[in-house]
DNA sequence: GAGTTCCTGGATCGCGTGCTCCAATAATGG
DNA sequence: CCATTATTGGAGCACGCGATCCAGGAACTC
């Protein structure tokens, strides 16, 4: 026998290729982030790369997936809490402090891009389904508590936040006068009164 | 001397060739939109496209410049009108009917794909200081007439309104369940609640 | 240290693309 | 009806890309 596969090295090279197609996509968008450019930003040579993913495609995939895990244990993170509205003022509030990371939206952008590629348009519905499920969990128990609207369905206002978050994400990295963490506070407080409905006012 | 220029027929097939070119660059983003299959679309030959266009880039750019144009015919339409906060909220229901259009919204990520191309983003940069010109002066106006909030600036309102607008075509582009039609009513409500600021209720 | 397998880089290939070129055609003026 | 020029289609070109291939080195077992 001779050497065995080194698991951790592996999975240590895999994640340098990722961050580096996260930073190149990120910045020159999907068609514009050649395999060579990628390549050079992680310091490999392209060998190296199409044996860890067989395709340029298929490194775009593994990011969205990452994406997806993350959301996954965000929303193990806050099991067990009982106050909902709270919970979905942090998650809006996480969304905001994700978009300062200036890669963020341009990777959101970049990948809006090439949304009809069947393959990518599935990784992001995965990926759309999973944040989507966690809103709607925290509305369902939130509006059973009385913290929110119940005149709209909550499977509405689950797309509803996803709205504002996608939104807030955009304005980030179109408008150089619209700073994350200068209205974050205002995206939360937006969402907040949203959420409680306005027509009459909630608590007097 | 022998034939002129026909000024009509050349602006005809301009035309022809940029309903084409949005149709395909909708459908397959803009990379995906090749000059082969806008020819098709068009019913041309690729001799006739380059005739009207140098360059596969300057087709998007008259049609961003088209889409620019069309603002500022908006704009002008409004002149004259009193009523702030009905002409904003005519604004953000105007945005909402275009989302309808199945081709917009995939048009729209299509171009936020080829952000990082300069002139495209010089472009997109036109398009939204018209949007948010028109935006303003009519903030501005309403904050005049004490029918909008005043304790976030003209300015950053003007840019939240493009969130809320953005954001909406964006899922309508991508939430199966997430209908222009059925949608629209709660964004107009939702942007009058947010445009009058929540805190103490206006009007008592 | 020998043997074996995995990992790595870069030269190279084939293909699809945007774009050019030119001959044929349509449209106008005299 | 002829001369002239705008307009058209499509064959073909050059180039840049994703992907392949392979030879040398690294890592590990015994």
């Amino acid at each position: 026998m001779a050497r065995t596969v080194d698991t951790e090295r592996y999975a240590a090279r895999r994640l340098q290729i990722i961050d580096a197609g996260l930073t190149v996509i990120a910045e020159r968008g999907y068609d514009g982030a050649t395999t060579a450019r990628i390549c050079r930003q992680a310091g490999i040579g392209s060998g190296t790369f199409f044996h860890y993913f067989a395709t340029k495609a298929d490194l775009l995939l593994a990011i969205l997936e990452l994406g997806t895990a993350e959301t996954r244990e965000k929303a193990a993170a806050f099991e067990g809490r009982t106050d909902a509205l709270a919970v979905l003022l942090e998650l809006v509030g996480a969304a905001a402090d994700e978009a300062a990371d200036p890669r963020v939206p341009g990777f959101v952008r970049a990948v809006a891009g090439v949304m009809h590629v069947p393959a990518v348009a599935a990784a992001l519905a995965e990926d759309d389904a999973a944040q989507r499920e966690l809103l709607l969990h925290w509305v369902e128990r939130g509006r059973a508590a009385g913290e929110v609207r119940t005149d709209v369905p909550a499977g509405r206002l689950a797309s509803w936040l996803t709205l504002l978050m996608d939104g807030f994400l955009e304005r980030v990295a179109v408008d150089d006068g619209f700073v994350a963490a200068d209205e974050r506070e205002l995206l939360v407080a937006t969402v907040r009164d949203f959420l409680r409905g306005v027509g009459p006012p909630p608590h007097p």
